[in-house]
DNA sequence: TTCACCTGTAATTTACATCTTACATGTGTT
DNA sequence: AACACATGTAAGATGTAAATTACAGGTGAA
């Protein structure tokens, strides 16, 4: 579902010779930084990808981000599962909204 | 890239259990049949389903439409031979507006 | 202190996919 | 003829993802 964007398919083109830090990417890129941030969190989303705030040597801090080795497969019966998984959320969900049955919201 | 929208999985979902003509399909899903034939159109292009129309013993034109039993792969690989290809297929577009090879980019 | 880097997010605008309404057309049944 | 089906397309409204601009920080070096 993630991967439904050339510009996301370019950020995994770019990241997939290594991790750059927000900044860098976008400039290689040519892409504003906030909408790199968007597609980005997208992506991290999917599991493709994982964000790291560091402290660079020097001690400015750089997020740096780099490919989770994924591999998605997709087939009718995936997405009948997918299909499911989203509906039994969604009754989750609207049972919370109704009154919680009787929910223990521990934390 | 078809495979991006909540109404898209449905139709598959539907079509999952046998082959449908449209105003059927749009009836069972309760969505409007133009709204239907793009997703269709979309799924179609993905080769992830056939459109045959048919006469029905009737005589009257019916458009069946069923499941190709797909099976799709993505990982970082994929991505970039996607990418590359799809490149590769701007630049024949590119060079098929400008007039082939030798091209001076005046202006 | 100002400059050159960086991380974030809020507020908009823009562009595009989605979706509806409406129309043209055809066939068989009442 | 009027009705109940069907396929198909053209236009226009709607909604939302995508993208830009503008801000508020924070660090180290000249």
């Amino acid at each position: 579902m993630a991967v439904g964007h050339p510009q996301r398919l370019r950020i995994i083109a770019e990241l997939s010779s290594g991790r750059l830090h927000v900044s860098e990417l976008a400039r290689r890129l040519g892409i504003s930084r906030p909408l790199l941030y968007m597609h980005l969190q997208r992506l991290e989303e999917a599991g493709m990808v994982t964000g790291e705030l560091e402290l660079s040597p020097e001690g400015k801090a750089m997020k740096f981000h780099e490919l989770v080795p994924f591999r998605v497969h997709v087939t009718v019966d995936t997405v009948l599962d997918a299909l499911r998984a989203d509906e039994a959320a969604k009754a989750a969900e609207a049972a919370d909204q109704e009154g919680p049955d009787d929910v223990q919201e521990s934390k």
